[in-house]
DNA sequence: GAGCACTGC
């Protein structure tokens, strides 16, 4: 390799956590520590078979309470746990053993994996639930796989969750905003439900900060022992992954360009290294198209010699077809070369993968409560992803990782773990689901990672603005508690209790579904004067929401055809999500008792009930500003219509739009024309009528 | 006249 790498001091090890604060330790069960390895049980030293893993299991979660176990990649931890337990007869008498998973696709694969092992149909004793999807079978299921949403969402008919006898909550060190909610609430279960049993499983990082929280206050603990129940302190066990060791390299001098640093990385790669396929991280679809080109265009400078390299971009905004070429076989000789967001770091697996390159950075959502704003930035990576990214070259065999950044950085200036989504988003959906569960101190809540006060007041007025929470912030009724029954963000879903009075329900729970996914459009093909003609298509003049109904309909009139899609450059798979949430809140809405009407071509009505939902987004033109200029009624926050809303330079004086996006400019994406005395009209309580001010007309 | 990391209910 060029000169410029060294070698990482980053040492596989096995894990030996110590047991300083008296939790049960157990030792490795990776293939390749044999023989013995120490555990000290009940404040005792001992030594054990490695291969006693499901004892040592069945010991921690027969004597306690809270078990946090800890696995890498590959420890096989996720479908032998669930197994064990079944064996040893937790999943009898009606009750289940539950295993959650932040992510849709591993729910359907460990739960197939599972079954397979078993020997038992997907769907009788082995099940799984995510969206859209409940396979299994009542009073015959006794393992159920599903996501951490999921299990949410059975809280708020079965609080307690007294389905289930044990409840193993994977991943929980991605720390997403459903597992730490999740954690919250079960560490709240178990004070009514003592039998209760939870493995958290979570990577070595983590494993300490999970303990603690659990870590019962001591005169529980008291209580506990002397009703002779099992120990409530949590335990920490090791189990070692199977993946093969990874060669890190890192950067002498820092890269001033991290792009161009990943570029003649790969290149030198390819010229100096054996075969095997390439995974770059990147941040985004910018900086991905740009190195797709720059290796392209260098692969053909140089001719034959670089031929042997085929590049391709991967990002969750392309089609599923551009997505499926990451993982078409590659012609013997040829090498792989994947360019990638995130969505490669846990999302998507690839296999043959040797050598990842790492930039060090990635796109992440922040959210400021004062100006109630989310926006998407560069920033650096955690080690604990860092260390994922580089696990994604030992799949198959030892592989490389070349960090894009020096060691020094790495050891000195990288933050150990990310900061947890909790603390990075806006609070209002989970404040609901918090309120709707009956916990009425949402600031006394206790959290894994406390959100600033600041994001939770915000929170709890945008509910209240709603008439979501009344004045002591309780649910209203039946408002409150229909919004907290909607799986979709509380103002979308305030929009379509709305539409029921406004008569116009059917259009409005298509907007709600195309709102809530991120884009009808795809990316990433053709030129966007193409694209921006395929927009033309469907426009109408009272905004985006309403060009949105054209599009389904349309989709609708082409019998859901996939040609129709590609032809009028829409995300086929964003189209047919888009009509099975519209499925979804159908059925919804019967159960709520609201009417389905159509209101035919009367998009006044519409509009207004968009407004119900997002009055507080309310923006006017400025009269004598540069053309073009918006300023936010509430908060005089300078905004401008994004340039791929069908109102890009119409600009009508009065709009409203769904989302801000910040970048140079904030720009509002998804905008309606609207009249300014809906917005008194739908929101009394937040608009007044001034005095005509001869400037506002 | 310019930009959308990634999940999930």
């Amino acid at each position: 390799m060029a000169q410029f790498w060294k070698p990482g001091s980053e040492k596989p090890r096995p894990v030996i956590l110590d047991d300083e604060e008296g939790g049960v330790l157990f030792f490795s069960a990776a293939p390749s520590i044999s023989g013995y390895g120490y555990a000290s049980l009940e404040g005792q030293r001992q030594r054990l078979p490695v291969f006693k893993h499901r004892t040592a299991i069945l010991y921690l979660v027969e004597s306690h309470a809270t078990t946090i176990i800890v696995g890498e990649t590959g420890s096989g931890k996720t479908t032998q746990i669930p197994q064990y337990l079944k064996e040893a007869g937790w999943a009898e008498g009606g009750r289940m053993v539950a295993c959650t998973q932040p992510r849709r696709l591993a729910v359907q694969s460990v739960a197939t994996r599972v079954a397979e092992e078993m020997g038992v149909k997907l769907g009788k004793e082995v099940g799984y639930t995510i969206r859209f999807e409940d396979i299994t079978t009542p009073g015959v299921t006794m393992i159920k796989f599903l996501t951490d949403g999921v299990l949410l969402r059975e809280m708020m008919n079965d609080p307690l969750l007294t389905k289930y006898s044990v409840i193993m909550v994977d991943e929980a060190h991605e720390r997403s905003l459903s597992t730490d909610m999740l954690l919250g609430l079960l560490k709240k279960i178990q004070r009514r439900r003592p039998e209760l049993r939870l493995i958290i499983s979570s990577a070595t990082i983590e494993a300490k900060s999970m303990s603690n929280y659990f870590l019962p206050r001591k005169k529980r603990q008291e209580q506990a022992s002397e009703n002779g129940t099992p120990s409530t302190q949590p335990a920490i066990l090791s189990v070692e992954g199977q993946g093969f060791v990874v060669e890190i390299s890192y950067l002498e001098e820092p890269a001033p360009d991290y792009l161009q640093a990943a570029v003649s990385t790969v290149l030198s790669i390819h010229d100096q290294e054996p075969m095997g396929d390439i995974l770059v991280f990147l941040t985004g679809q910018d900086d991905i198209d740009a190195a797709v080109q720059l290796l392209t265009e260098n692969a053909q400078k140089r001719g034959k010699h670089s031929s042997g390299m085929l590049v391709i971009p991967l990002y969750s905004g392309l089609s599923r077809a551009d997505q499926d070429l990451v993982f078409s076989p590659m012609p013997k000789g040829k090498r792989k070369v994947v360019i990638s967001t995130n969505i490669a770091e846990t999302s998507l697996t690839l296999e043959g993968v040797v050598y990842v390159v790492d930039s060090g950075f990635s796109k992440q959502r922040f959210y400021n409560p004062i100006t109630n704003i989310e926006n998407l930035v560069v920033a650096p990576i955690s080690k604990a992803s860092a260390k994922q990214r580089a696990g994604r070259a030992g799949r198959v065999r030892p592989g490389k990782c070349f960090r894009l950044y020096t060691e020094e950085y790495f050891v000195k200036e990288m933050p150990a773990e990310g900061i947890p989504e909790m603390q990075r988003s806006n609070l209002v959906s989970s404040v609901i689901q918090l309120k709707a569960l009956g916990i009425d101190n949402i600031l006394g809540f206790d959290w894994l990672a406390s959100p600033s006060p600041e994001s939770m007041i915000r929170a709890l007025e945008v509910l209240y603005s709603l008439g979501v929470l009344d004045e002591d912030a309780k649910l209203t009724s039946p408002t409150g508690f229909q919004v907290a029954e909607i799986p979709l963000d509380p103002m979308i879903s305030k929009m379509i209790l709305s539409s029921n009075e406004l008569g116009c329900s059917e259009e409005i729970i298509t907007i709600a579904a195309i709102l809530s996914i991120q884009s009808i459009w795809v990316s990433g093909r053709g030129s966007q004067k193409e694209l921006d003609e395929a927009r033309l298509r469907f426009s109408v003049a009272e905004g985006d929401h309403i060009t949105y109904l054209n599009v389904y309909q349309g989709f609708l009139r082409s019998g859901k055809s996939t040609q129709w899609c590609h032809k009028n450059f829409i995300n086929y798979q964003a189209m047919k999500k888009v009509a099975e949430i519209r499925e979804q809140l159908r059925k919804l809405m019967k159960q709520l008792g609201i009417n389905l009407k159509s209101c035919d071509k009367d998009t006044q009505v519409i509009r207004k009930a968009i407004i119900a939902g997002f009055f507080a987004h309310a923006c006017r033109l400025e009269p004598f500003g540069q053309s073009g200029v918006y300023k936010t009624i509430r908060g005089s926050q300078e905004v401008y219509i994004h340039p791929s809303s069908v109102l890009f330079r119409v600009n009508p004086k009065w709009v409203v739009y769904h989302s801000l996006v910040l970048t140079e400019k904030h720009y509002m994406r998804n905008v309606i024309a609207i009249d300014p005395s809906w917005l008194t009209e739908a929101a009394p309580h937040f608009y007044q009528l001034q005095k005509p001010n001869p400037a506002m007309f």
